[in-house]
DNA sequence: CGCATTTGTGCAATCGATTGCACAATCATA
DNA sequence: TATGATTGTGCAATCGATTGCACAAATGCG
């Protein structure tokens, strides 16, 4: 059995009370006595119970994490593990402790959500799982938990959240092809589900109008995040349209997959065809040509998100803020024709 | 304030024993009491508080994990991540819970440790940070405190773990380059300090010898683990000794920076040279050429992990053996001319 | 020197469950 | 019908802390 309180009091030879005030640093203890307890809980390695501390004083310092389940491959984008990695570094520097948990199903999200709630075993909730139906936003809205979404709230309010500028980021990636001399843009991956590409689809309207370029719906398709769809959407748009000069998709994988596929047409990028994504996965600089990419910050979003339901945990203040996460373009060879490709790939047969 | 067991057991009109023994589906309750219990506790949402339980029952059903601090660049292997995937799947599908803990420093690691084991929060520990120097390691054999592996011990007795047999990675990949007809092969990335990358060349080693290869010292190049070391290896190789007609680097992203490397000097993969790297990361096939790897299952290592760190916990019989869990090859182009190059890079000028 | 503060510590209730033991009611058996 | 076993429930202690309140001792002040 592990040393307690009592048995600090009992050697110190004073009351288990005086012991919770010496380990809370309450200043109306003598320094001797303090001292003295001291020294006890450094000899019998005395470490305070979490659980009891944590029922009397009804906090346990511990921020639960619901993330895409297992199954969904979502899960498998890096982009999660960089939010995660982002969570805990913050969390581990002010004493917080993170769980982490994925549900397989909607319905067991909102199980595990309940039972992280009601349990009190979590102070509060970062949820990484912004999908379009979003039964889980309602449910936590309706409990005094507090909670913080990676991503939007998509038309909820109240809902405290940490996101980029999406659009901005559609926006500046334009204009970067446009900036290239490239205007016949397509672009892949528009979706009615994720705002997130909604948004960045958004950013490539707003920037073809701003800079006087026509805007081309036979050059746009749609497409879900992940799973090889990039493949199957540039085989319909070379289908539909082979005028395209700048391919932007809407995440990096889709990009490999249609770069991939232009390859197998014959059409090199960057020397025919200029490609770009967006979240600068790691791959991005390994792959051939290095990818173009938009990079959303993932760990400073983790970071942030953490703060956020930190604050909101132990109420500073009012109804914290949501918080913008900048982004970065990237550049690299699959838009710029000009850089040096000295890790080119293997010459065709 | 949350309804607490109480508040059920008055409105249902029992004790809190009673309510307690529903919840835990004692017997002894007759159905009919069982039944009007149930039906308040559903009515006002009740959900027993975690903590009290806990330290009621001595056991919180949650286990602790600790990964490569944040600064370590090891972190950002898809390797934890995935080995994380699997222990939480197993966790969520019985009742567990995962606390994520990474440490800056290993003196930190050890404080998380000890806070972990001696503040009661968690009944268990998974380790996914088998450094050399296990100070850490040795410190949790001298307390009672459950611990599993991920990783080789070595050395160290009476420690439960997971691990590939690297060894049979090492040969397995070798074997396939000489059935290939390739014998002069380059290995990459031996290291003292890492025994999954000793272990990978005494694979190499063993299958060259059952093969009757000759050993050549001077193919064989030193370097540590992460951090764009296969570049600077692959230039060493080629300054040393020209005369290899295959690579096997010990992790994939070695592998695509020496790739990198061997293009820039005019070489080709697979044309020229084979390439294979080990623990077939996503990228490896996007990579240009797509990348022959050993696949470590690093779900699974996960899983048994979680299994091992729980039959520990629940001690359902003696000290749980330690697991194995198996590896595949996976042959992609880079060791295969015959393959079809249907995503092939990009003409060099 | 006497009274009001301040300082230092302990008592006991509390957080929200679990569980060994006691005991009444019911049942089975001879 | 008496007796022993079984069934169903409650009492109260316990898990290991925290904390409001009480109170004695020390100190300050006029």
């Amino acid at each position: 059995m592990a040393v307690t309180i009592k048995d600090i009091a009992k050697i110190a030879d004073v009351s288990p009370s005086t012991v919770s005030r010496v380990i809370d640093g309450n200043p109306r203890i003598s320094s001797e006595t303090t001292e003295r307890v001291k020294r006890v809980m450094q000899k019998l390695d005395y470490h305070p119970n979490m659980l009891a501390r944590s029922l009397a004083r009804k906090n346990t310092k511990i921020v639960g994490t619901l993330m895409p389940g297992t199954k969904e491959n979502a899960f498998k984008h890096p982009f999660f593990p960089e939010i995660l990695r982002g969570i805990t570094s913050q969390a581990n520097s002010c004493g917080y402790n993170i769980l982490i948990s994925s549900a397989a199903s909607p319905r067991d999200e909102m199980k595990t959500i309940w039972e992280f709630a009601k349990s009190g075993i979590a102070e509060g909730l970062i949820l990484m799982t912004s999908r379009h139906n979003d039964e889980v936003i309602r449910g936590l809205l309706e409990m005094p938990f507090p909670f913080v979404l990676v991503g939007n709230p998509e038309g909820y309010e109240h809902v405290t959240w940490v996101d980029n500028d999406n659009v901005e980021a559609g926006y500046r990636l334009t204009e970067h092809f446009i900036a290239n001399g490239c205007t016949k843009i397509a672009f892949l991956g528009l979706s009615d589900e994720y705002l997130v590409l909604k948004d960045r689809f958004e950013g490539y309207r707003r920037a073809l109008a701003a800079h006087g370029v026509a805007y081309d719906e036979s050059l746009v398709v749609r497409g879900a995040f992940m799973g090889g769809e990039g493949g199957r959407m540039m085989e319909e748009l070379l289908a539909r349209n082979r005028s395209f000069t700048g391919v932007i998709a809407a995440d990096d994988y889709m990009a490999f997959d249609a770069i991939k596929v232009l390859n197998r047409s014959g059409i090199r990028v960057p020397e025919d065809v200029l490609a770009a994504g967006f979240n600068n996965i790691p791959l991005s600089d390994y792959f051939t040509p290095t990818l173009t990419s938009v990079d959303i910050n993932a760990q400073e979003l983790g970071e942030k998100a953490f703060r956020l339901i930190r604050s909101k945990i132990e109420e500073k203040d009012g109804a914290p803020e949501s918080a913008m996460v900048g982004i970065n373009l990237v550049v690299r060879e699959s838009t710029d024709r000009r850089m040096r490709r000295d890790c080119g790939g293997v010459r065709q047969p």
